[in-house]
DNA sequence: CGCAAGAATGTTAGTGACTAACATTACGCC
DNA sequence: GGCGTAATGTTAGTCACTAACATTCTTGCG
């Protein structure tokens, strides 16, 4: 394991323990830092932001293909949330309670949904694209394309935020459905 | 006309100027307040903070009763659609022009995309609690919810970035079509 | 095994958004 | 015109984040 990989790994728990001691917005990055026994300033050579410790995603390629080759005879909505579905069957499903515990500390914070929202903005238009490509309009394509990447971060923060033991993907399935089972 | 009010506007008309001349992040709020003949900290005095300058929305009220009061009969999204609908037909249009000003420049900064998610977490939620008092579910009230609310604010970003004299009215109601005519 | 290149980290200095506490001015009403 | 209070100024500070340059550490290669 290269060093850097190993100080990422370092500041990334040293952040997580820190953020549920006293909270996101009262842990300083040069506290994480200090604990992960570094200085402030490689804290941001290993992340571009305090925020990006918590949200980072790279779903895009996954999803927007499965769009494309999503049945062209379904509607926009129905077309994301079915590639959606597929793309989430064909990845493994990371470890739930690592990404509740994150999950649970952004949906505390307004400033962290912010950040997950623009966050999302690749997938976003990734989803977007897509939907272009299988003919849908462009007006069309990026609010339906809004909506469900808003759909899916809202079933997530409100799975975390709720106490139970609902499987990640069964909470993701079921905001797919209620999204385009809804109207 | 009260000191506070001429101040407040005052120090809008400077920022609105100043993000127009070299962009937003380019603009500092010592500059604004300079322009606008006062220190910073009164800046700070009229607007929580820099981005609060571009994004600010109190629609929440209205479009929750709209969808309390909608056809009982009609499915959760199509509710908070017609909720919008109505709502939106009840309130004087605003100054297109200035509102596009405004959206085009929010569209163009990621940190104020997710400013203005952030600012609408209240609409999300009045509109979740309707959904609720509907009688639907607690995770598609907030999954719906969440939809309706990002497919309303990417329709308006698009419209402020698309050249073309639609009217504003219009671009709502036809993201609001392609949400739930569209699955 | 030792030694250079290159990666990773440290140091210093600075910017910009935002806050707190206290002093000062200006407005608006009688 | 004076007087209370709201509006502004002043100062000092915190925190996220950036840039430029110096230093150490790792690693592959002879």
């Amino acid at each position: 394991m290269s060093k850097r990989t190993r100080t990422r790994e370092t500041l990334f728990t040293a952040a997580l323990e820190l953020f549920d001691e006293r909270g996101y917005e009262a842990t300083t990055v040069a506290e994480i830092a200090r604990r992960a026994g570094v200085t402030e300033m490689t804290f941001f050579r290993h992340f571009p932001s305090k925020d990006a410790v918590l949200v980072d995603d790279p779903y895009d390629p996954l999803i927007a293909d499965a769009i494309v080759a999503a049945d062209p005879a379904l509607p926009a909505l129905a077309a994301v949330t079915a590639g959606v579905r597929d793309a989430w069957a064909s990845v493994p499903p990371p470890a739930a309670a690592a990404v509740r515990e994150r999950l649970r500390i952004v949906a505390g914070s307004p400033a962290l949904r912010g950040a997950l929202a623009r966050n999302s903005r690749a997938t976003e238009q990734a989803i977007a694209e897509a939907l272009r490509c299988r003919g849908v309009a462009s007006r069309p394509a990026v609010v339906v394309a809004a909506a469900a990447v808003a759909a899916l971060n809202g079933a997530l923060l409100d799975w975390a935020a709720v106490e139970g033991d609902e499987s990640l993907g069964d909470a993701i399935l079921g905001a797919l459905a209620a999204l385009d089972g809804a109207s």
